[in-house]
DNA sequence: CCCAATTTGTTCGTATGTATC
DNA sequence: AGATACATACGAACAAATTGG
């Protein structure tokens, strides 16, 4: 027995959602009474959550936890299916394999909550009522807070910007390169709410139609010279936003980033955009920009 | 055969991230080859969106995936619950049983989200410092909307929150009865985005630990002073607000809730009152607040 | 109310693939 | 390179739930 530490004792929770279907209840309120792959789900979730178990924890394998749920393998593998699309535990094959727990990583909640607004129809002009809202309070917060490489990405954001762009395609990465630059600006944030609202703004941006267009028929037609305008508006922003930022002056941030937003919006609207109707898959971003916050040797 | 409506044809796409591992990546930046399981659920998933499918449509049942994709029913049945878990599809059983399109509903995504924050500990004022931003809009774009079913939401509310509280019990349902004040709000929203993001900030308020405690000791100790000068103050607010809605000014309820907000933030700095670190199951709402903007009969 | 057909839900046995030592 | 330990996948059989007569 190699490892005694590897044994994990399991905590039987009274599940309050557990109730029979029996009592006082019309048949039209009462819920389905839920799978047992669900059930197990949920143990092994309030299990996690009652152990506090940490990201890169192992949870038992797969035959242990058949022995301590009563359950068959199938099962137990759609209840870790289900952890795994939740982004709460990440399973490998092999010796040392099995489950462990995983933080949910931005990217996953980020693809799991635009399958809501999937249904929603959601117009830019109400995207850009909110990040009206949040975006010159992220400048604000993160002024004094950019470290050297974060100016880095910004530059770099800026300096892709900064050429004419040679062809649909070109034109294309430097919509994306924009939404870098406040992707960088988000990961400063030291406020995970408000960086997980702007980082998840910036993903719907990135599915505009008029833009993913450039993406789509890079050589088809003319670029409309209305995105002319908003590159070279929002060229002229960053830049004044960056020169705020180096100089720490947050009150300055936030008010450029205010008209910053403010004129994009009036530009996005004389360009119709909307946002593309689609499953986020994977962000596109250029690759141009490094990785903010990551100290560099 | 009774509905030739019912067969449904495949559109199958290349999928741009089937991508063979092989090319030149090295081996530490190889991402794991995707599961069937995985495979077949994104391959369905892009299906819904190519054909435009809405909630209620039906998918093919089990037997023609299985035979649509070639792969075993076990495999069929995690694709399934991948996309089940993501609140895409709902799957019945029996005849006309199967898994049929969902809308994505606003609690599954509460939830999902409500995952990523739990491994973010995130702290009260973080909070308050994206609802301070959001809810004066808010109450500002409702003003003009709110229905007569609304304004009786918001009155039950008030009223709930009127009485002195007798116990403990009662004093953690008159918390919750507050944020339903704030739901009905919401719920009022013609900008899904905005509405979201209040909701969302709203159940996470629900988890307060302050207020959770109230629940869960109820005949413990006494209630502590500041949690009554949260509620006067609050209760006072709700009803400038509700007169403000009644009167149908914008701006002063904008105003109004932008004190309130500032006032409740302080209130709960006072409490030194978190957020739980725990997973999102159900929210807690009172019963007493009558479902907002469904015409009574 | 029960019955029968239909479709998902669950189990078991077995074989294959993959990472670790 | 080979053995081991683990998840991944398949297939067949049975159980449970829902619908419609």
């Amino acid at each position: 027995m190699p490892g005694r530490a590897e044994h994990v004792k399991f905590i039987m929770i009274n599940m309050t959602n557990m109730k029979k279907s029996g009592s006082g209840m019309s048949k039209s309120l009462r819920r389905a009474p839920p799978k047992r792959s669900d059930w197990v789900a949920e143990q092994i979730k309030t299990w996690i959550a009652v152990e506090g178990l940490s990201p890169g924890d192992r949870l038992p394998q797969e035959k242990a936890l058949i022995d301590r749920f009563g359950v068959s393998k199938g099962t137990i593998r759609e209840a870790l299916k289900s952890l795994e699309v939740q982004g709460l535990v990440r399973v490998s094959t092999g010796p040392k394999g099995g489950a462990t727990v995983a933080s949910v990583s931005v990217d996953r909640s980020t693809q799991l909550l635009a399958n809501y607004f999937y249904f929603q129809d959601l117009a830019i002009d109400q995207v850009y009522a909110v990040r009206r809202l949040l975006e010159p309070e992220l400048a604000a917060l993160v002024a004094d807070r950019l470290t050297e490489t974060d100016f880095q990405a910004l530059e770099a954001s800026i300096g892709l910007c900064s050429c004419a762009p040679a062809d649909k395609q070109m034109t294309y990465r430097q919509r994306l390169a924009e939404l870098d630059f406040h992707d960088v600006l988000a990961n400063a944030c030291p406020n995970p709410l408000l960086a997980f609202n702007c980082r998840f703004i910036n993903a719907l941006l990135r599915d505009c139609t008029v833009f993913r267009k450039l993406y789509a028929d890079p050589d088809d037609g003319d670029i409309p010279s209305d995105v002319h305008r908003l590159a070279e508006d929002g060229l002229a922003a960053h830049r004044r936003l960056l020169d705020a930022f180096r100089r720490r002056d947050a009150e300055a941030a936030r008010r450029e980033m205010h008209d910053h937003i403010l004129r994009a919006e009036q530009n996005m609207a004389a360009l119709e955009a909307v946002i593309e109707r689609r499953f986020i898959d994977e962000p596109h971003r250029v690759d141009l920009a490094a990785p903010a916050n990551k100290p560099l040797a």
